[in-house]
RNA sequence: GCCGCUUUAGCUCCAACAGGUAGAGCAAUUCCAUGGUAAGGAAGAGGUUGCUGGUUCGAGUCCAGCAAGCGGCACCA
């Protein structure tokens, strides 16, 4: 007998062998339906896998997080076992769960296309029938490679493997997967899945290797959590920004223009415009000082600062001519230590921090490239503030502060903060250890002394030095990074930047690049896709439209849209001759945040009466009260 | 860059899916209708079917190469 103890500390007698799915049928029948899984002892146990000693037990049931993470992962090999039907000559990488579902890397001699997916399904579902249960083996390593001596990826696998580790087979009627489980007890258990696409993979995630095939799946509990995600799928696809910023004429893109090079259309110049003009008002208040710097740099700057030899990859060619070599610029940190150095600095002056709306260029791989997303010219509001070394937790506590200022202002929420550090030995940073700890050592200080949370990311630094960067997540559970502030010891070593201490003597200061709201490219699809095209007035490229009932208003109508851009508002006259309803549906569909029906009440009375997007209700207001009232939504900046 | 898919008028198309020489809706244009909160009516116009080759008597339809876009991977603001 063995004595399994259960959450609330109660403690109850089984048989030696007894399983977590028999103790949960024991305790009700109920319960027993709704596990999942179980922890014994903390170590996650199949609902069939025997107990062999006294133990805690803590069943997971359907309603746990980790549930659909188990779902996921034998829906997993569910899929690798329909596939292996369909394609005898198939061999499989990794199928693990992820977010929001499953995939399993496959290479097979005939490449699986979407519109294999409904066969593979039909496969699943026939599997699912058949209700294989699903058992769980342990092997020696020898024993595991004989049974997998056919199959190179789970061979290659299983030579990282320690010699004494528990290495586990998992087998569903003809099926036999090498895997660290946990999984459901049976194939009938899984209902609700769909497969969702196909894409190409490389093995173990090394561009030097071959490519898989990897098909993505989502598996659920129930029909209506598979509808809902299916349905969000939707949702993502009507917010993008791609579709959103063609319909609202935001930005195009152009064979001839050049890929990865977005031109800004008037409506979408005009959010634009009201953003930079924001933060420029913002830094200037944070006591930046701007300044304006040129594109070019020559090939020299860049061989200083580094990024010739770091970052050459990821730079448009050289430019030679004359005697000269230059190069659009990636970033901008090198112009600001040459302005940085263009004086000599005093311990009084520091902090010093510039600001720039700067262009910059990056030859981003093509695949990378998508919509507004990932762009190789981009235009961003970049920081440098060059600090003595006491000032480093304030001023990047500082930056911070402003970043969390503008995203609340944008109506975005920040999710997590990353903090991304080096890793030796792969030859993508700067060598100096000293300067590299130290670095990081402030770093975590301030963010701990601080209380702000973060997730350390090794090797994930710029080449240059640690930094923060700042996740945002978006309506659609869509996480970007938004922001950054980066602690860099090296760019003052290499422009050999100095000022003048208390001591009379020559110090280095170090430097803060600091990345606001990322850029204007990829800041306008987060706005998309977070408003879904329908801007808060303060950002609207068009914030009134006014419809004159007919040709009799058109007087009024015309003197009172003067009168609004002449108050500063962002305001067309829809004068058309089109039905009323036709052009109300036109100011609809563009997400004109104010629209303005112009009749013989309003001339006669001086006043307008409105309809904010989306809604119904219509309101009147004088001239004069419309405008405060918009002004107003303005300066609050809804 | 890599794997797969896609590419027909300004936009959107389950039009033309046994290869016979291009069809619709919306938008735009003109005319008629002067209309109070999401599409009034009519007419005409608009395409070297992404580009370059090939197969064929004949190619939007088949084949090859290239380009761009999309889904991912790798890379990243």
């Amino acid at each position: 007998m063995i004595e399994i103890t259960f959450k609330d500390g109660s403690t109850r007698q089984y048989d030696e062998g007894v399983t977590p799915e028999e103790i949960a049928g024991d305790i009700a029948s109920g319960l027993k339906k709704k596990s999942v899984g179980a922890y014994v002892n903390g170590e996650l146990f199949d609902l069939n896998r025997p107990i062999e000693e006294d133990a805690a037990l803590h069943l997971i049931t359907k309603d746990d997080e980790e549930a659909l993470e188990i779902l996921n992962h034998s829906s997993a090999h569910l899929l690798a076992h329909a596939i292996k039907r369909l394609y005898p000559d198939a061999r499989f990488g990794v199928g693990p769960a992820i977010e929001g579902g499953f995939y399993y890397d496959i290479a097979t001699s005939e490449s699986i296309t979407e519109e294999d997916l409904p066969k593979i399904e039909n496969e699943m579902r026939r599997i699912v029938k058949e209700a294989h249960p699903v058992k769980r083996e342990v092997l020696s390593k020898p024993e595991a490679l004989e049974r997998f001596k056919d199959d190179p990826y789970k061979l290659e696998m299983l030579e990282d493997f320690d010699d004494s580790e528990v290495i586990t087979v998992y087998t569903q009627g003809e099926f036999e997967d090498l895997c660290r489980g946990g999984h459901l007890p049976n194939t009938s258990r899984i209902r609700h899945f769909k497969l969702l696409s196909v894409a190409g993979a490389y093995w173990r995630g090394d561009s030097s290797r071959e490519m898989l095939q990897r098909v993505y799946g989502t598996s659920w509990y129930t029909k209506e959590d598979l509808d809902q995600y299916l349905e969000m799928l939707k949702e993502r696809k009507e917010r993008d920004h791609r579709k959103l910023g063609k319909e609202l004429g935001i930005f195009m893109l152009d064979e001839k223009a050049g890929q990865g090079l977005p031109i800004w259309l008037p409506k979408g110049y005009t959010v634009r415009r009201v953003l930079e003009d924001y933060v420029y008002e913002l830094e200037r208040r944070s006591g930046y000082k701007h300044l304006s710097t040129p594109v070019l740099g020559t090939r020299q700057l860049y061989e200083i600062s580094g990024h010739f030899k770091h970052y050459r990859d990821d730079m448009f060619p050289l430019m030679e001519l004359d005697d000269e070599a230059y190069v659009l610029r990636p970033m901008s940190c090198p112009h600001h230590a040459i302005v940085y150095s263009s004086a000599l600095r005093s311990y009084r002056e520091l902090p010093i921090r510039y600001a720039e709306i700067v262009t910059q260029h990056r030859y981003e791989a093509s695949g990378a490239l998508s919509g507004l997303e990932r762009v190789r010219a981009m235009t961003l509001t970049d920081a440098h503030i060059f600090a003595r070394k006491d000032q480093i937790k304030e001023e990047v506590l500082s930056a911070y502060r402003l970043i969390q200022k503008a995203i609340d202002d944008l109506g975005l929420e920040i999710d997590y903060l990353e903090l991304a550090l080096r890793d030796e030995g792969t030859g993508k940073f700067h060598d100096d250890d000293e300067l590299w700890n130290e670095a990081e050592k402030v770093m975590k200080e301030l963010l701990d002394e601080a209380g702000i949370e973060y997730k350390e990311m090794k090797g994930e630094a710029a080449f240059y030095g640690p930094k923060i960067d700042v996740q945002v997540k978006t309506a659609l559970a869509h996480v970007i990074t938004m922001s950054t502030v980066q602690l860099d010891f090296l760019l003052p070593e290499r422009f050999e930047l100095t000022y003048i201490g208390k001591d009379g003597r020559k110090h280095r200061p170090v430097l803060i690049h600091r990345g606001l709201l990322s850029t204007w490219e990829r800041l306008m699809s987060i706005l998309l896709e977070q408003y879904k095209g329908a801007f808060p007035t303060w950002l609207a490229p068009i914030q009134i439209e006014i419809i004159p009932v007919s040709d009799v208003h058109h007087d009024y109508a015309r003197d009172l849209n003067r009168k609004l851009i002449e108050k500063g508002l962002r305001s067309e006259i829809d004068d058309r001759e089109e039905k009323l309803g036709y052009r109300i549906r036109a100011a609809q569909t563009q997400k004109i945040p104010y629209q303005l029906v112009i009749g013989d009440q309003e001339v006669e009375n001086d006043t307008v009466t409105y309809r904010r997007y989306g809604e119904k209700e219509q309101t009147t207001l004088s001239v004069d009260a419309f405008i405060e009232h918009i002004h107003d939504e303005v300066r609050r900046k809804k």
